[in-house]
DNA sequence: CTTAAAAGCGTATCTCATACGCATAAGCGA
DNA sequence: TCGCTTATGCGTATGAGATACGCTTTTAAG
């Protein structure tokens, strides 16, 4: 490292700011390489299955070469978090907020659902890399027109992460519990709670359970489930427009 | 297992439901004292220590002589996840709705702040454990005289995990990363954010980052931050309750 | 041509989860 | 009281995984 850029190295191992080598044995690897495999394993085998041995063999290298290029693990993670979600796409010209958030959203869905381990990765700061940058900017963006402040903008995209994450992981992990044991699901739950739920201790609970709302074999559907709560938020975040514009 | 329950083992586990053994050994471990102790590990060095081994040496028994209580590991991290939020307590008489939603929120953010490793367990299905179901049923008992019906309530409250859980997983992981490595946030995240944010390539970004938002060392505030989209999301209900009863 | 910096990688260590089987203890029927 | 049955406790072993260390190979710079 010669160069004189102060930023963190996990700024620059993200925008790939390396020095060019000057000396020594050209690299067979390149951290893209790497990053690439590794997100090949944990698309084919889930995230549990990525170890530092199979993303090597995949590159058909040995384990320890890769240890030139990212410091540990975990590093690898971080690429892999920035990598699989991929490039924001530009919105729409002229879509008023509402209607370019929700677009912005099921864009954030959709890739997740492309790489659906990427909800467990460690988040281990504020947005850094290229790509998680630019999903950040679009929502920004949508909400240029809105004639909210930008602290306000920016609290009102974190809140919208917040919640897709919360919902994106809640639905991957449901989803995959479902593919597993899809008799947990619908009525072996309904029957699961009546057998267990003392009216005495959980009122509402019990109520609900004898609505006969658990009774079908219905699977979480995330485009209602999801939707639902997310648009009660958008119809918060209107609100709060109103409120600062009038 | 002689008993004619054919619920889920999971479900069983969770409730403590094993029909009382009448033959054999006398356990010197139960399925509470390993969990205790798992939590207690959890708390004092994260998720990340909880192995068989440190617990079952925390509990003054050998490695193995968990599993005759526990079928995996797996197994024990459904238990932690219940035991770890507690039974939820009842809430206050008389308050409407949304008051109740911002004490139960509170109520789960407390708790977890106390358990921050609980947001890292994985989901495996809708809640079972008595715990989860009873923080389940209050909320759902908040919105029993806000005019919804039985699925708009089950709706709102499945928006409201998502959004807690988005909001709880985000808080602690960045005061995670905070604690760790307090440079990255504050005034060095907008050095960094100023040295690799392309105003062509991001332009809402560049927008905010030259508007000096970055320039202050203020960590993540959760109380801030959380409970602005929190009521975000309420605005969203009560607008729902007003379509609904008008 | 020499040399120093990098890259690739074999080996070794340490930590884990967990299968297997034996030893121990406790209630049960005779 | 005497085995018999059944659970529990746990020692040992296996296999996976992260990663430290140091040797070897390659390549550009002097």
């Amino acid at each position: 490292m010669t160069e004189e850029n102060d930023l963190p190295a996990e700024v620059a191992l993200l925008w790939g700011l390396r020095d060019t080598a000057r000396r020594g044995r050209k690299p067979s690897l390149t951290v893209a390489d790497i990053t690439r495999a590794a997100v090949e394993v944990a698309d084919a085998d889930g995230i549990g299955a990525v170890s530092m041995a199979k993303v090597a063999e995949r590159l058909g290298n040995a384990t320890m070469a890769l240890y030139r290029h990212v410091k540990s693990k975990n590093d690898l993670l971080l690429l892999m978090a920035d990598a699989a979600i991929g490039p924001a796409p530009a919105l729409p010209e002229g879509l008023e907020w509402r209607a370019a958030l929700t677009v912005w959203v099921r864009g954030v869905l959709d890739a997740l659902r492309e790489h659906p381990w990427v909800v467990h990765l460690p988040i281990s700061g504020p947005p850094v890399g290229p790509n998680n940058l630019s999903w950040f900017d679009r929502a920004l963006g949508a909400l240029g027109d809105s004639g909210l402040s930008e602290d306000s903008k920016v609290g009102v995209v974190m809140g919208l992460l917040t919640y897709v994450q919360g919902e994106a992981r809640l639905s991957t992990d449901l989803a995959a519990g479902y593919q597993e044991n899809p008799e947990a699901f619908g009525r072996q739950y309904g029957r699961a709670l009546a057998a267990v739920v003392d009216p005495e201790r959980f009122p509402a609970l019990s109520k609900l359970v004898a609505s006969g709302v658990f009774d079908a074999d219905v699977p979480y559907d995330e485009e209602v489930d999801g939707l639902f709560g997310l648009n009660l938020y958008l119809d918060g975040v209107a609100a709060l427009i109103e409120r600062t514009t009038r």
